[in-house]
DNA sequence: CAGACGTGAACAAAGCAGAGCTCGTCGAAG
DNA sequence: CTTCGACGAGCTCTGCTTTGTTCACGTCTG
């Protein structure tokens, strides 16, 4: 499908071939504009679409295989959302979704069996406030912010895996729900291993950091 | 930026708000049910939409860091076009965009010095008709079909690399540009390594064939 | 109020980069 | 409306980089 055939295709929608063209060519203005600037833009139930930031790397002529060396560039890139996700696994249009009938259809996947009630619970007690994890409370909503926070900085309290090798991760907490276990909040993570693997995580961090901001 | 705030913009657009939504809702469900169905949604300039195959692979729960198997599914993905990457690289809007002004303003890059002139020319020299390649010349435009069915025909003209290892492949031809050397059309290439490496050339082969019939 | 999204970690697979050459698609003119 | 001109895009190679996956929980969107 072309871009003649999508406008064909909203003109069926819309009515109008000529508001079709322009609805389409503004939906994609406004987004390339939005994502250039560096925003996010969240369709729920769509996906997202964001400015990602690739790091310099050398990269390798596959011709010559010569090696190249790629500078720093950012690229635009679209994670699709669950909505979507499933509906592309599933392989076909649910029923309708072609008319304008909406149903939507709401069928999801498996019933949770009872996880639900046991929800927060190591993370409220273990810690209160403690010092933040460096760039969480910035812009702190102030009222019950320090609860998240809190859940956040808690890291120490179940150690878990973490650095650990393979063989104690295992041990430390059954596979489906680890007890309590708070996940490493890897500013704690951080000081040991670091270079070795390959430091993706840091810079991701990093990244989601600076959106915050 | 969300939906909303998407639609906001698009209203400064549209002028109308309602119109804008139902734009914005007519254009996600036509590249959603498109790409459900298999078909590639390709919008010059902004990029291409499409139904990715992923075959069955174990992947790792991250947290046990048990292996689990992840069956074949179909993913959405999208590939920006030229123009959209460019524009993120360049980190800011042009000049307008915001505006409905037009202008585009097409800078592009370098100048063609003299390419468009030595057009097809091994191509048509080589071969004239050949028995296609197999899903090539399926809907065939009947006019001047034959040239591009020739080019994708002529592959063991120049054996060139392929198979080679590394060793060869430099030898084979200069760096900048491998004489005529036609590249391999897969076809040819299939039947040595294969199950070595990866045979991803091959998949990728697949699902492209499949596409065109 | 229901539910999608963000976050994180480890390992394996998918993707990506550069460059030539052709085709498809877009814009313009007759 | 039809045809031509021009340009964006696909294909393909190898090897390194980036993404996907699980799972739980808070937050915010719709």
């Amino acid at each position: 499908m072309n871009k003649a055939e999508l406008v064909e295709a909203l003109t069926a929608r819309l009515g109008d071939k000529k508001a079709a063209t322009a609805a389409l060519d503004a939906v994609l203005q406004e987004i390339q504009n939005a994502v250039t600037k560096g925003d996010r833009v969240a369709i729920t139930g769509f996906g997202v679409f964001e400015k990602r930031v690739r790091a310099a790397r050398t990269a390798r002529n596959p011709r010559t295989g010569e090696a190249v060396k790629v500078k720093k560039t950012s690229v635009p890139a679209f994670r699709p959302g669950a909505g979507f996700r499933e509906l592309v696994a599933a392989g076909k249009v649910p029923k309708a979704a072609a008319a304008k009938k909406t149903a939507a259809a709401k069928k999801t996947a498996a019933a949770a069996p009872a996880k639900t009630t046991a929800r927060s619970t190591a993370a409220k007690s273990t810690a209160a406030k403690s010092t933040a994890t460096k760039a969480t409370a910035t812009k702190a909503t102030a009222t019950k912010a320090a609860t998240k926070t809190a859940t956040k900085a808690a890291t120490k309290t179940a150690p878990a895996r973490k650095t650990a090798a393979k063989t104690t991760r295992a041990a430390s907490s059954a596979p489906a729900k680890r007890a309590t276990t708070a996940r490493a909040t890897t500013a704690a993570a951080a000081p040991a291993k670091a270079t070795t693997t390959r430091s993706r995580a840091a810079a991701t961090k990093t990244t989601r950091a600076a959106k915050k901001a």
